[in-house]
DNA sequence: AGTTTCGGCGCC
DNA sequence: AAAGGGCGCCGAAACT
């Protein structure tokens, strides 16, 4: 039995709330309270909580120490909602939904705050306009319809309960920040990049490396700067499209080496060094700001400090508290494991039912044992590989597993025929899918109003500068799973922090398909089965009943790095 | 001078 | 030999 009640803070401080009726309606008058936190905390019974915006509340009551065991967010919703619906890009605030309820002017949504360094999440979420409570209760009435509406409304009231806790799990990371150890992190740079010279120019491990790049072809050439890098391979007649590693790899020039090992202290030095150190990391914690859900595919993204590119040796620097350990989870080959459970294809349900290496398994039935092709040749059908080694192992995979490729086959017509695209949730593929929500002049952009020809060439398609039709196909191909992923990711991650939630367990990083929860010593055991239990249940309630496992590789650490 | 795009590379 | 999905971040280059 659930105790829904709906809350709107008020400018004064306080908070508005109403206890909701199992309709969703009011079941009560609305009370005013002087305070939003006491609001909280003296309504225990309360298992979920509807508001405007989590980034709006949350943080203020987790300042005050106040957590919630459910919310639902509306203007996250709101944008699931659109996007199901065909309408991806409307404003998607509160304020908006309820002018389209009744057929005002929608005013635009506010726009992006930009990154912040080393701040915390702000008290108060400039985005976004507050709308009363009874306003924002139409909403919500509204929306609970709307979910009826929808293909599979049991699915898609998953989706919007999970990717509001998943916002309930991003603000309690923020909060509790990635412990990092300043001192380690220096350590490595200096191992890595030598002694900083005054002044703030290169340090002296890259000076040196720019040096021998200079030697190697005889006169001053500055490895930073690609076009000098072309011109200078160009002059030693040799030619390269580009200094990309891959591209340079094959070259055989004395400058190569040096070259190489420079870009890649350089991208260390220039995104992960002591000036990031600097702006990121403060009393032992890296606070990143996660925001969940942040990318069309339903994948979380950060804002500022770079958390999900951090590369492998800076990992060093995340370090437990003394008594701590990180519990480092690892979902194993979860998005073929995904693309097994939502195409229901026998064969790769069979494979993915046992924990074994799925890559493995998949080699012994189609390749022949070869690991490494096998493995192409799923992620060559998942990202959408069009030529090479890909298509002939493509063949072999389509053969033994002839529904799991026609799942992605079709998804990847539909998007070439700017149909809409779903995961299996229901997060709803834009038809133009990118960058182009902000283009207000674009009315949603429906598969319809864009006729073939038009996308196939002269025209210009939203998100796609090349009108490549082929591209929006792979993308198409690649969403199905890598969404689908995410939103089984999200149930994984709502189950875990339930499970922590009687814990002085914290989670404090996710990356797709990676999750670190930070405990003492003694609850470790007891986070790692939390992990495993939590994989079970998302696989269930996402999939319903599927033979797909997913388990995770897990490991109890004191060092980030240590985990593999 | 300020803003946007590009090239490159980090992670999954 | 050539090449595919999602992101963020940085400095340089290319613009207004």
């Amino acid at each position: 039995m659930t105790d829904r009640w709906a809350l709107a803070p008020a400018e004064d401080g306080g908070a508005d709330v109403v206890p909701l009726g199992p309709d969703g309606l009011p079941a009560g008058p609305v009370r005013r309270e002087p305070d939003l936190a006491g609001a909280v905390r003296s309504r225990p019974d309360v298992t979920r909580w509807v508001w405007r915006s989590t980034a709006e509340v949350y943080p203020r009551l987790l300042a005050e120490g106040v957590r919630v065991e459910r919310c639902y967010d509306i203007e996250d919703a709101e944008t699931l909602l659109l996007g199901h619906e065909g309408h991806h890009g409307e404003p998607r605030s509160a304020a908006a939904a309820l002018a389209r309820l009744r057929g005002g002017p929608v005013p635009p949504d506010p726009p992006q705050r930009p990154a912040a360094p080393g701040a915390q999440s702000p008290l108060f979420e400039p985005q976004g306009v507050p709308l009363p409570l009874t306003d924002l209760l139409t909403v919500y009435a509204e929306q609970q319809r709307r979910h009826e509406r929808t293909a599979h409304p049991d699915r898609m009231h998953l989706l919007t309960t999970a990717e509001s806790a998943g916002m309930l799990v991003a603000a309690e990371m923020n909060r509790a920040g990635l412990p990092w150890s300043a001192d380690v992190h220096r350590r490595v740079l200096r191992e890595l990049l030598g002694e900083r010279y005054a002044g703030g120019g290169e340090p002296r491990r890259l000076a040196e490396l720019a040096d021998e790049v200079s030697a190697a072809f005889g006169r001053r050439v500055r490895p930073d700067l690609p076009a000098e890098v072309v011109k200078a391979f160009a002059r030693a007649g040799i030619k390269v499209r580009s200094t990309r590693r891959w591209e340079l790899q094959s070259v055989d020039h004395p400058a190569v080496a040096p070259l190489l090992e420079y870009k890649k202290l350089y991208r260390i030095w220039v995104a992960h060094g002591w000036a990031w150190l600097q702006d990121w990391v403060r009393e032992g914690r890296f606070r990143p700001e996660f925001l969940a859900g942040g990318t069309v595919t339903g994948r979380w993204v950060t804002n500022g400090g770079g958390a999900l590119q951090i590369p492998k040796v800076i990992r060093r620097a995340v370090v437990a508290d003394p008594g701590w350990r990180l519990v480092v989870a690892d979902a194993d080959q979860m998005e073929p494991r995904v693309l097994a459970a939502v195409s229901r294809d026998p064969g790769l349900m069979e494979v993915a039912g046992r924990p074994d290496d799925l890559y493995q398994s998949v080699s012994d039935r189609a390749f022949s044992g070869d690991r490494a092709q096998a493995k192409l040749a799923v992620l060559g059908a998942v990202y959408g590989q069009t030529s090479g080694d890909g298509l002939k192992n493509l063949a072999a995979l389509r053969r033994r597993f002839p529904r799991a490729v026609a799942y992605v086959d079709e998804a990847a017509r539909a998007g070439e025929e700017g149909r809409l695209v779903r995961t299996w949730l229901g997060r709803t593929c834009p038809p133009a899918a990118g960058s182009a929500e902000d283009d207000a002049t674009q009315e949603a952009g429906l598969p319809q109003d864009e006729p073939e020809e038009r996308a196939a060439g002269q025209g210009w398609v939203p998100g796609y500068a090349s009108g490549d039709v082929r591209a929006r196909g792979r993308f198409a191909r690649n969403f199905v799973v890598q969404g689908s992923a995410a939103d089984w990711a999200l149930l994984m991650l709502a189950a875990l922090r339930r499970s922590c939630r009687d814990l002085a367990a914290e989670l404090v990083f996710f990356q797709h398909d990676e999750v670190i929860v930070h405990c003492p010593e003694e609850e470790a055991d007891t986070v790692v089965a939390a992990i495993r239990e939590a994989a079970d249940l998302a696989g269930r309630l996402t999939f319903g009943p599927t033979p797909v496992r997913f388990p995770f590789t897990t490991a109890v650490v004191e060092c980030y790095a240590d985990a593999k």
